[in-house]
RNA sequence: GCGCUCCUAGCUCAGUUGGUUAGAGCGUUCGCCUCACACGCGAAAGGUCACAAGUUCGAAUCUUGUGGAGCGCACCA
């Protein structure tokens, strides 16, 4: 009996020494396997990407909880023989690190990045994103991560980047990038584009307008994007307003002064809205603008991009868009055009890192186009992201995500790409007066690079392939694409699954991954979004300190059904240090005493023949084979949460509570038939349960295996999962 | 407005294709330091499965409707 034994479970002492040593055996590694005789070369493969976190920081409990799932299935799989490939990264997550090294300067030094240069900035994010990563990666060891780290990329580093440049050229060469005047959702306070789904809208409360218009009374919650206003739209089929016909001009008093404005007529205007009547401002409104471009109508400035009034406002030229807002009104009262005001709740568009309100404006930038034709394949990039989808190709669990997804996809305009910050990948493109050269850089003089970086999506969208080392054809692109399962939260479904798609169906002609498992939020106990305003952070690595890297995987994952959020405490953590000591004690009960001591030295029972049996044995032998073709079943059917719920379960109360109880009076017994046999099923029945509960609780699991008898791999990581279908008393 | 999800024990949630007395964890009550474990053991209380109608031999599970909660997308002139 290891000394060890002797006291309580302690996680703390165990989990790091036990990963430094699966670290040193290589066999993270499938290739390592392969050379160890552990894996047959010609084992089927499984893989998985690891969904790359953020440079941003440290992990909290949902990356908690996508690396448990993540490695219960690559545990799973390994044990099952095949050759098993999980590759670990980061992300540069451009325009959310660079936002925290912006806010921190500013906060240390009162500087703002035009004060620091563009090399300097980038300098300072580069060091942040260095340490960022190194706490990553402790925390994803701490967790258990089985990653092959000889395999780790991160999305803006040398390889990662020529795969960007490859596809984004080959892209603007199939005429899917394009660059245009087109609007965008512009971001005051980080200066900068962001894509419509970067966008979180608030709610407001604000004050509607009624305006007389000429002959008109239109509505405006904005005033102070009216002074260019000189189209009035009105839908064609709106009784009240019949008189007016299409392209009709009329003369008014407006703002600053007499204009002329034309009438508009255009189906998108919602007749029971307002008066149903509106002017329109194509500079800063999407809506305005397909108006503005169906009808070819005249698009005028009048915010800058600091959120300020051009001299178009006259008077107010200069002025914040919030400040004048009052003086406008108050100027149209004095003049008469005020017809009335009542209270309105809106939402207003803000960007997700800055918090800033949005405000359209027409820019040049670059763009995906997604309703293209591509040519030589006849489909567009929408297309090729809903087919995978609607033939199953691609699976998502839970299965309804699809509906949510075909929703998204077919309500999908061009993605925007180009981003007014510094940090994250250059955009691919010279110029030279008219010249362009894209994906290349002229070695001749005189060329310029475009100054804005890609969204960060259009690199962690190659993110299947490109940590297999596209655009090569190297051997684990070959191996391990497509990917098997793809495990994230389901927030990211669009930002990054649907880009994922896109950039594999261009680039490869194939799917990215066969099964999308998304995964919910996890909560405080109350059921509030953890976040660092509310304190209610639960960090991975204090869970894992005070109550071992095991117990927090098994509260994340018992019972949680995916796409489900879920609550969390310390106390449920709890529960499962307790079942931690448990299965301890049970290895000391049965280790104690499936053994003889003689002379000093310790005998293990050599094993009855099968028919050495009792009845009784062979029923708990065939209840366990039961329980490892359920969790198998359980686990192919990406049903964790029941399989690792099915082995607590049997561990504690059946293993502990019934099997060990009934025991006793047969070890204790003189029959040395029956007590060599009852020894050997213990032992046994131990063994496998181990083994079932190994990728849910793969530290405290492994510290005992070290210590059977039955161990017949250098690691339990290594070791065979249970094979139901030929029985446990083969 | 379009779409999705949820409503099961005091709390948090399971319940896979409809099938015997509806489960778990935590909590509560009672009794136990029984030589594997007090991070434990034994026992107990606790549910008209939101509501209504329907399909069925049979519904927590399927259909429709009502009510409540949450989420996503779009729009807001």
């Amino acid at each position: 009996m290891p000394e060890k034994f002797m006291k309580p479970y302690d996680p703390a002492a165990t989990e790091s020494r036990i990963y430094a040593a699966w670290e040193e055996s290589g066999l993270f590694n499938p290739d390592e396997c392969v050379k160890q005789g552990i894996t047959p070369p010609d084992a089927p493969s499984y893989s998985i990407v690891l969904p790359p976190p953020n440079v941003t920081g440290r992990l909290h409990m949902g990356h908690a909880l996508m690396l448990a799932v993540e490695d219960i299935f690559i545990r799973y799989k390994r044990m099952q023989g095949f050759r098993t490939l999980w590759v670990p990264g980061t992300d540069h997550a451009a325009i959310a690190t660079q936002s925290v090294v912006e806010k921190q300067i500013k906060k240390d030094e009162n500087k703002n990045r035009h004060d620091l240069g563009r090399e300097e900035l980038l300098k300072r994010i580069g060091t942040f994103a260095a340490e960022s990563h190194d706490m990553i990666v402790s925390q994803l060891k701490t967790m258990g991560a089985s990653l092959d780290w000889s395999r780790e990329a991160f999305t803006l580093d040398e390889t990662r980047t020529h795969a960007v440049r490859k596809i984004f050229k080959d892209m603007y060469d199939a005429g899917l990038i394009y660059r245009g005047h087109r609007i965008v959702n512009w971001d005051p306070k980080g200066q900068t584009t962001i894509s419509d789904d970067e966008i979180v809208y608030q709610e407001e409360k604000t004050t509607f307008y009624y305006l007389k218009y000429g002959p008109f009374t239109i509505g405006t919650a904005r005033p102070e994007t009216k002074f260019g206003d000189k189209y009035v739209v009105m839908h064609p089929a709106d009784a009240r307003y019949e008189e007016w016909k299409d392209g009709q001009k009329i003369e008014l008093e407006w703002i600053n002064g007499p204009i002329e404005a034309t009438i508009v007529k255009d189906e998108s205007i919602d007749m029971e809205f307002g008066t149903g009547v509106m002017t329109i401002t194509p500079w800063h409104s999407m809506v305005d603008f397909d108006v503005a471009e169906r009808h070819g109508l005249d698009k005028e400035q009048i915010i800058d991009e600091r959120g300020k009034l051009l001299s178009i406002a006259g008077e107010f030229a200069g002025m914040k868009i919030t400040e004048a807002r009052a003086r406008i009104i108050e100027k149209l009262r004095k003049k008469g055009l005020l017809v009335s005001e009542e209270s309105y709740t809106h939402n207003i568009a803000t960007a997700e890192r800055t918090s800033g309100i949005i405000e359209p404006q027409i820019k040049l930038q670059w763009f995906v186009e997604v309703n293209k034709k591509i040519s030589g394949r006849n489909k567009t990039l929408k297309e090729l992201m809903l087919e995978p989808v609607r033939s199953r190709a691609i699976k998502i669990v839970p299965e309804h995500f699809e509906k949510t997804y075909f929703h998204w996809i077919e309500n999908l305009r061009d993605w925007c790409i180009s981003r007014q910050i510094w940090y994250g990948h250059r955009i691919p493109v010279w110029y030279r007066g008219e010249e362009i050269s894209v994906g290349i850089e002229p070695k001749e003089a005189g060329w310029t690079q475009d100054e804005d970086t890609l969204d960060t999506w259009f690199s962690s969208g190659l993110w299947t392939f490109s940590t297999l080392g596209w655009p090569e054809q190297t051997d684990d692109l070959k191996r391990y694409h497509p990917t098997d399962l793809l495990e994230t939260g389901y927030d990211i479904l669009f930002f990054w699954i649907a880009r994922m798609i896109l950039m594999t169906e261009f680039a490869l002609n194939t799917i990215p991954f066969k099964t999308v498992y998304l995964h919910g939020l996890v909560r405080d106990a109350q059921g509030r979004k953890m976040s660092k305003s509310l304190g209610n952070n639960l960090d991975p690595l204090d869970i894992a300190a005070k109550f071992g890297a095991d117990a927090a995987r098994m509260a994340l994952v018992v019972g949680n059904t995916p796409g489900t959020d879920m609550r969390m405490s310390e106390d449920k953590i709890k529960g499962y240090k307790h079942f931690a000591n448990k299965l301890w004690n049970i290895a000391r009960f049965v280790l104690t005493n499936a053994s003889e001591e003689k002379n000093g030295s310790k005998t293990w029972p050599s094993g009855p023949e099968r028919d050495h049996f009792s009845p009784r044995e062979h029923e708990l032998l065939t209840e366990l084979d039961t329980l490892a073709k359920e969790m198998t079943d359980d686990i192919e059917n990406h049903r964790v949460y029941l399989a690792a719920e099915k082995i607590y379960h049997y561990v504690w109360h059946t293993l502990a509570d019934k099997i060990i109880e009934e025991s006793k009076p047969l070890l204790a017994g003189t029959d040395s038939v029956k007590k060599e046999s009852r020894q050997t099923l213990l032992l046994r029945l131990l063994d496998q349960s181990l083994r079932l509960l190994h990728p849910f609780m793969p530290f405290v699991t492994e510290e005992i295996w070290q210590s059977m008898p039955t161990k017949d791999a250098p690691f339990l990581m290594v070791a065979r999962w249970p094979k139901p279908a030929k029985g446990l008393l083969q």
